[in-house]
DNA sequence: CCCTAGCGGTGCT
DNA sequence: AGCACCGCTAGGG
């Protein structure tokens, strides 16, 4: 069982802890804070088991970004460098998604059927939700900024931290 | 406004 | 193989 090492890192923020998951490729994972006030939140599913001094260079280096473009994201602004992003985990079809969503740029939304023809299966609006929904990287790769046609549309870290994400990237859009 | 049917990918038996 | 989910959508009362 000699697996690829994976490590497990907190980003703090000002919305509560959130947990990088990097593979040997990239940024692997990034899981959102519980709750959206960021009080009490952080017991996400592992904990960092990795001592700090175990941790590769180039781990170190990545994390580093992966925090600045956190506070960015979180503030609304451009998020500069990104560590690689490690989408290795998802089908072929979810990659493709994911793909498509980094498309959407900052500020703008855009809706599942969209997200579905710019990933080459115009039909597949449900799936995209899916796949949206299986996004590994969320923020990152951003899928809050896909929508329903009716409304919000749906968001597994809670609807609360999509709208802060919208709205957040939204003032900063309107300048 | 509230149905409803149709849709495609995924993860379970 | 089958089947039941779904972060959906367009169309029709």
């Amino acid at each position: 069982m000699n697996k690829t090492p994976v490590f497990s890192l907190a980003v703090p923020s000002s919305h509560g802890e959130f947990l990088a998951v990097y593979s040997g490729k990239g940024l692997c994972a990034l899981r959102i804070p519980r709750r959206a006030n960021g009080k009490a939140a952080v017991r996400h599913g592992g904990p960092c088991t990795n001592e700090i001094d175990a941790v590769p260079a180039q781990v170190k280096a990545w994390h580093r970004l992966t925090v600045k473009a956190l506070d960015k994201a979180l503030a609304g602004q451009p998020l500069g460098d990104l560590p690689p992003l490690d989408i290795s985990s998802g089908t072929a079809f979810q990659q493709r998604v994911w793909q498509a969503l980094r498309g959407i740029g900052r500020g703008r939304t855009a809706s599942y059927g969209q997200v579905a023809r710019a990933a080459g299966s115009p039909k597949a609006v449900r799936a995209v939700g899916g796949a949206c929904g299986a996004n590994p990287i969320p923020v990152f790769i951003p899928c809050h900024r896909v929508v329903a046609t009716t409304g919000l549309g749906g968001f597994s870290a809670g609807l609360e931290w999509k709208r802060r994400l919208l709205n957040a990237e939204k003032l900063k859009a309107a300048n």
